[in-house]
DNA sequence: CAATCGGTTGCACATTTGAGCATCGCGACC
DNA sequence: GGTCGCGATGCTCAAATGTGCAACCGATTG
C-alpha cells in the first residue's frame, strides 16, 4: 500500500495524471483510450495509471444501497459456517416487544418462504411446527414446489388449552404443493424414555419418522428457551424441566430438542424423552431450512449453525449480526 | 433514477442479486462470468444487474485522493475558460500574512516552472517581471528546454531603490535554456504617453517589442492593486495614479497593464503611458502561461482570463476556487 | 566504457465487456 | 381466444480491457 501524497508536497506529475486518468475514465466514463488521447498517453499507460489509483485506493468503490449491509451478512454467514446459503431480512424497529417480535417473525417467515420456493426443494419435505413455521407456511404460494410429501418432523399434538395447529402447517404445505402428508400423532415431549420409544415403535409415530428420516429436505424454526416458549406454552415443559433445562446451560431448541451454547444437547435426559427426529439425522440432509426470527434468537441460531444442522439459515439482521459477533 | 428500496419492504429479488452481484463483483474483482457462474446466472444478466446497480448508484466510485480536489478545479478552469491547460497547487496554510504569500508565491512558482518545461516551448519566449516571476526562473532546471531567444516582454528599469531583479530572471531563462537573451531597456511607466511613444520608437526598446511580438510563448505572473504592488515599490506609480486607478475599478495588472474587473484595460491614459507589449499581440500567442499567487490575486485572474491573456493558468488552490466561484 | 539491472514502455494476443438484435413469455386489451 | 405490446433473456459480434513479453532507457557499477 502506497502512502497517499501529503498535502504540502509538490505532487509528482505521475500522481497528477492519475488522478486526471481517473476523473475522466470514471466520472466522465471515457475508455481508456480516449483517456490516453486527451492526456497524451498511451491506453496501456492509462491502464496502469488506473490500476494504480485503485491499488492506492485513491478510487473507491463502495456498495451504498440500504440493504447492502444484509446482503454482506448473508455472505458472511454462508462463509463462516459453510452455508449453502443464507437469507437475512430488514426488520425495521428491532425492539423485544411483542409486536417487535410479530413483526420480525412475518417477515422472516415472509423470506422463508420465498426463499424456500426459490430453491424447489422436490421428494420429500420434512417440516416442525410453531408460530413462525405457521407464518411461513401462510406465505407458501400454490405450486411452489412439486414435492411428493410433507411430513412433519417432530411430536406436536397439544394437551393444553394453548393449540399448536401443527397441523394446518403441514396441510398448508401439502396443499399448496400438492404433496401427500404425514403427521406425527404424538407429544413433543414425554414423561419417560420409555413411553417415548413405546410410542417411537408404534407404527402411527414410526412410519412418520422412519418418513421424517428419508426425506431431503427439513424446514425448522428455532425456538427459544424459557416461560415463554410454545413448549411450556403448550404444556409439554413443567417448572422442574425448564429450571433442568437451564442449569444445563441451554439456549433454545430445535425440533424440541434443547441446545447448549456449543450446539451440544443441553440435557440428555430430557432428549431421551422427546418425540421426533435426532438431529444426527437431521445434519446429513441435503436441505435444512433454519429459521430464527426476533431478539434473543441468536443464541439458538449460534447452538444449531454450530451443531450443524443449518444449512441455509433465514434471520433479522439483528439476529444474523449477533450470531457472527459471537461465533 | 430509481428510487432505493424503503427500508422495511420486503426486499425484492432481483436487488438482492445486484447487491451480490456488486460485491462479487467489485469487491471480490470476479468477472462477470465467474459472478455470474456463483449465482446462477447468464453473465450477460450480471452484466444488466451492475448497470443498474450503477445507474441507481447502489455503488458509488468516488476519487478520494487527497490531491483530487486540485484536478477538478484544473478542468473546471480549462473548460470554463477554453485553456490549454490549468496547474492548481495545494499551498498548506493560505492566509494573507506575508509569509503565506512566500509560501504560495514558491509553490506556485515551482509548479509553473516544472509545466512551463513539461510543456517545452520552442523559438522565442517573451517574459514578464516581479517576485512570482524570479521565483520561477530560480526553479527551472537547465536544459528544461531548447528556446531560440528569451525576450523581456514590459518595462523594468526600476527608478527606485526596490530592484526589480528583471534582468536576472532573463538571464536565467536564457541561463537554463541556451536561448540568447533580449532585455526592454526602459521604465515600466513613463510620465507621458510622449515619452512612451519616444521610447518605442527607439530601436534599443523597438526591437525588443518586435521581438516580444513576434515570440510563440510568453510567460507572465499577475500584479495587485494597491499600495503594496511592484510598481508602488518600483515607483512607476504615484499616490494620484492609484487614486485614479482605484476610481477606475483596477483590479490588478499583466505585464504592467492595469485591468478592470471584466477584464478591460481599467485607465486607458496609462496604458498608453505604459511600456511593454499590448495585450492585444499577448491574445494571439500560441502559449501563454498566466501565474496567480497569494490571497487576493482572485480578482486579476479572473480579469486576465476575461480579457483572453492567458492559456495556461497557474494558481495556488484558493485562487483557483475563488475564480470559479465569482465567474 | 562496457555490462548489467531495475523499471518503464508499447505491443500482440486472450479475455472480458458492452451494444444491438431476434426471440420468448406474459399480461393487457380487443 | 386471439393478438398486440412490453419487458426480459440470451445471442452474436465488436469494442474495450488485461496480460505476458520483448525492447528500451537511464543509472549504477565493475
Amino acid at each position: 500500500m502506497h502512502a497517499p501524497a501529503r498535502l504540502g508536497e509538490p505532487l509528482a506529475g505521475e500522481t497528477r495524471l492519475m488522478l486526471r486518468a481517473a476523473q475522466l475514465y470514471y466520472r466522465l466514463n471515457l475508455t481508456q483510450d480516449q483517456v490516453g488521447e486527451r492526456l497524451g498517453v498511451s491506453r496501456f499507460k492509462v491502464g496502469r495509471l488506473l490500476d494504480r489509483a485503485l491499488r492506492e485506493s485513491a478510487v473507491r468503490i463502495e456498495i451504498v444501497h440500504p440493504a447492502a449491509r444484509l446482503v454482506e451478512l448473508e455472505d458472511a454467514l454462508a462463509s463462516r459456517f459453510g452455508l449453502r446459503g443464507a437469507v437475512v431480512v430488514d426488520v425495521p424497529a428491532t425492539g423485544s416487544s411483542p409486536e417487535d417480535e410479530l413483526l420480525a417473525r412475518e417477515r422472516v417467515a415472509e423470506a422463508g418462504a420465498a426463499h424456500l420456493a426459490s430453491l424447489r426443494p422436490a421428494g420429500a419435505i420434512g417440516v416442525s411446527w410453531g408460530r413462525t413455521m405457521l407464518e411461513l407456511a401462510a406465505h407458501l404460494r400454490p405450486g411452489w414446489t412439486a414435492a411428493t410429501e410433507i411430513v412433519q418432523l417432530n411430536g406436536a399434538t397439544s394437551r393444553s388449552a394453548y393449540p399448536t395447529r401443527a397441523h394446518e402447517i403441514v396441510e398448508r404445505f401439502g396443499a399448496t404443493s400438492g404433496a401427500a402428508i404425514r403427521l406425527m400423532p404424538a407429544p413433543a415431549i414425554v414423561g419417560s424414555p420409555e413411553l417415548r420409544d413405546a410410542l417411537e415403535d408404534d407404527p402411527s409415530v414410526g412410519e412418520t419418522l422412519a418418513a421424517a428420516r428419508e426425506a431431503g429436505t427439513a424446514v425448522f424454526s428455532m425456538g427459544l428457551m424459557g416461560p415463554e416458549s410454545v413448549h411450556v406454552a403448550s404444556g409439554y415443559l413443567g417448572e422442574a424441566d425448564l429450571a433442568a433445562l437451564a442449569d444445563a446451560g441451554a439456549v433454545g431448541d430445535v425440533l424440541g430438542r434443547f441446545l447448549a451454547r456449543d450446539g451440544r444437547i443441553a440435557l440428555p435426559s430430557l432428549d431421551r424423552r422427546t418425540i421426533g427426529l435426532p438431529l444426527e439425522n437431521l445434519r446429513v440432509k441435503a436441505l435444512t431450512v433454519g429459521l430464527a426470527a426476533g431478539a434473543g434468537r441468536g443464541s439458538i441460531a449460534l447452538a444449531a449453525l454450530r451443531a450443524g444442522c443449518i444449512t441455509v439459515l433465514v434471520a433479522d439482521e439483528t439476529t444474523a449480526a449477533w450470531v457472527l459477533d459471537h461465533a
